[in-house]
DNA sequence: GGCAATGTCTACCAATTGGTAGAGAATTTT
DNA sequence: AAAATTCTCTACCAATTGGTAGACATTGCC
């Protein structure tokens, strides 16, 4: 049964190479090569370029929920919740930035499979949605539209992880301590855009 | 002189076509098939595939930039200033949205030329950290790190625009209607996190 | 009208792409 | 030990890729 850890390799490796070239920038080749195999031993395992791009889209998910399931465990409420999420989306960047990486790939226009990670990442959507409102309802999170704040948070969060070749552009050398910085820094945003109002000094 | 209408044609359309679809996935044929011409005449205006690429991100880099000194001429501050940025933006990519996918293209790591739109957008991002230590100092913005704070709103509202998919996923169809909602939604969660602090009621 | 420059085309090409067919080890089952 | 299964390989293939060479048309200039 040394084979189902070629398999393990295989959808390792290609989430790397997909979540940093991108799906058409990846090719066989370039993968067996880089697994030290040849292209048709990935081509047994996954039956085309594109099974095995769903597979790895699946593996992602995977993670991504189970990072979410980790972060949601410890039962806590409003910003004190949100920032556990954000420190382990920030881990989860830290160590395996092909996933979030994969995320922006499969998350263009044309992608191939957008509907598939559409499905996979609905029940989290869901679930931070309803999060959302329970919060928002019990006073512990400022009022608003639940599903436009969710892009706003999903935006600024994957984003802040992602764009990391515009920090490099910017000056920013991503460091872990830089890496540190720049989630102090999103958690102070996100208190701020999230904490509920204190009494208005003057309403217009 | 008809040829450099040409040109123009081919900047445009691989414009849209990088954008839509990535560098990689965009070939040559496709390109002048939507063009109506052969891939031999874009290979006659500019050399080489990398070299249209480069020309269409100077492009592109050069609308952006149009677009910020369009928003900043009214001489605004604070965050009145920020709103009509973020306005600007949200026009950009109504209208034009292949221009901040390139943007999302171009700031991927591996990307061919992520230096050179680096060099083209330092210039922007000068001028807007010069803008926010500014208004800081004027007591019209929340007091942070300048840098930091520019790469979370850069995040927000890019990611906002951009990411497109993950609202079809989530059930928002990107109709105008919806767009301006996003964009009203997206500066109450800027105005809530830029705002200057009100007297803090309590300070642990 | 001749001529040079400009612009678009046809005809190729070598390299790379995803994928098929099937041989040959290695391992497990009987 | 024989047979069957599992796994990786070599050998190809048709299609597509970016790119070259050069013919052919069109235009403005003399």
């Amino acid at each position: 049964m040394a084979g189902s850890d070629t398999r393990r390799r295989i959808l390792d490796t290609a989430l790397a190479a997909f979540g940093r070239d991108g799906y058409a920038a990846t090719s066989l080749d370039a993968l067996a090569a880089e697994l030290g195999v040849r292209k048709q031993t990935i081509l047994y395992w996954f039956p085309s370029k594109l099974d095995l791009f769903e597979a790895v889209v699946d593996d992602a998910a995977e993670g991504l929920a189970d990072a979410f399931d980790e972060a949601a465990a410890g039962g806590l409420a409003g910003l004190d919740q949100v920032q556990a999420i954000v420190d382990r989306v920030f881990r989860l960047a830290v160590h395996r930035p092909e996933v979030l990486g994969l995320v922006r790939e499969v998350t263009r226009p044309e992608s191939p499979t957008a509907s598939r990670l559409g499905a996979r990442i609905r029940p989290l959507y869901d679930r931070a949605r309803d999060f959302l409102v329970r919060e928002m309802e019990a006073g512990r999170l400022r009022r608003s539209d639940p599903a436009m704040l969710l892009l706003s948070l999903y935006s600024a969060v994957v984003g802040m992880v992602t764009e990391l070749e515009v920090q490099r552009i910017v000056g920013f050398e991503p460091t872990l301590r830089s890496t540190v910085m720049r989630r102090r820094e999103l958690m102070r945003f996100l208190r701020a855009a999230l904490a509920p109002e204190t009494p208005t000094p003057a309403a217009p």
